[in-house]
RNA sequence: UGAGUAAGUCGGAUGAUCGCAUGUUCAUUUGAGCAUGAGGAAAGUCCGUGCUCCAUAGGGCAGGAUGCUGGAUAACGUCCAGUGGGGGCGACCCUAAGGCUAGUGCAACAGAAAUAUACCGCCUAACUCGUGUUAGGUAAGGGUGGAAAGGUGAGGUAAGAGCUCACCAGCAACUAGGCGACUAGUUGGCUCUGUAAACCCCAUCUGGAGCAAGACCAAGUAGGGACAUAAAAAGGUGGUUGCCCGCUGCCGUCCCAAUGGUAGGUCGCAUGAACCUAUUGGCAACGAUAGGUCAUAGAUAGAUGAUCAUCUAAAACAGAACACGGCUUACAGACUUACUCAUAUC
RNA sequence: CGGGGUGUGGCGCAGUUUGGGAGCGCGCGUGGUUUGGGACCAUGAGGUCGGAGGUUCAAAUCCUCUCACCCCGA
């Protein structure tokens, strides 16, 4: 996971935002969209209803972290957006782990699954 | 041993694997090695500075801030040493603490009366058999209130009253000590409500905005920039933080594909009112001299994480964003030093 | 990062400037009216004035600290 793999543009957290497709379960939101690209982009926002900024910054290192060890079976071609919800304060790194892959599933994300067309 | 007061320190550590940021060396396409990598409050943004820009920052008014004294400091609303007041047996702690005797305002309800007074009461005189009524004196006692015109005692009086005296409190002047806040003493007249975190007066300080400040390079897009004061300088029309004075642009001409400048990038950006040691001035805050140290965080979607093992067990509050000096607020637990009181023993 | 504002019964607000009684509308309870309901009439309950400390005789109001929420600028 290579810095060009990060999403950092205001820009373009807007156009995913804005165009993309979301999904959910009780522990993350995610917004996913095409980017054109022959590689794919991963952003993170965590706001402030999460905690303060000692509590922001952990849930952002823990949720990067998953996300650099599982990069190389994520498809290419992708922006993605992961926010946080606030029970996420309350569970460990495990949880944590099996809520992101959890969600890539339901996007399809996965180079053994079929093609996510948001 | 127990209870307490003051000052200060630490605030998880070590190892292994994977991974991040900056600097540097080697390679120079990918990369590899080494070093370093959040706090005592980094927080709140409550003050003060440095630094940057503003075309008016100049003069005056207004506004704002501070408020016992002396000192420290780049500066401060901070700190140190004192003074007065308050609390504690004590170590010690707290203190927005100038001026209502410059002026103005306000003081609900209660109470007779709220800065002036006579409801009950006390006393005297007249009238009445008498309960009492009328006129006058009084501020001792009662009641109301946060506050009722010094307090206590004695003399005095018809009853009373600083009316007189003693002590105490307060005020003014003088003398002595202290740089000063103030303290001590003498004398005097005889007593003055509270509130300035009410307006205000006095003393001191005060231009505004802020690193997303600002400087440089510069796609796209767009027409823009420079100079001058000639008939008139009067006037008109704009700008200049609240106002006035004052200051100033335009009411002309010329030039240019370059100029200005958005996205983006580079700098600002970490050597600093820095730290350590020794000597030295000062009660202290703090300073002076000499020597030494510095790659020791410097990002820009924003770097410290994940897993395992051991200690003892997972640890509190909490994450730099231009920098510094303070203040305030949050904080699990552990520790050090000095002092006070109580009890017991020697 | 900077600037500004709000917090008062269950809900929406006034009162804060100039300190002394805590109020208004909707809602809620009870009674009346109606065959019954709504509307209407009468009456009642309900508030640590976000929190802590201070000034004052007295604080929603003045001062200091603090918490939460909202808005604006770049």
């Amino acid at each position: 996971m290579d810095e060009k793999n990060r999403l950092k543009k205001n820009e373009d957290f807007k156009k995913v935002y804005k165009y993309g497709k979301s999904y959910y379960n009780r522990n993350l939101v995610m917004y996913i969209k095409k980017n054109g690209l022959d590689y794919t982009r991963v952003g993170f926002t965590v706001t402030k209803k999460i905690g303060n900024s000692v509590v922001r910054n952990k849930i952002r290192r823990r949720i990067k972290e998953i996300v650099r060890q599982n990069f190389i079976s994520v498809k290419e071609g992708y922006d993605i957006i992961l926010v946080p919800k606030k029970n996420v304060v309350d569970i460990n790194f495990q949880e944590l782990e099996s809520a992101v892959f959890h969600i890539f599933k339901l996007a399809h994300v996965f180079k053994n699954q079929g093609e996510n067309n948001g």
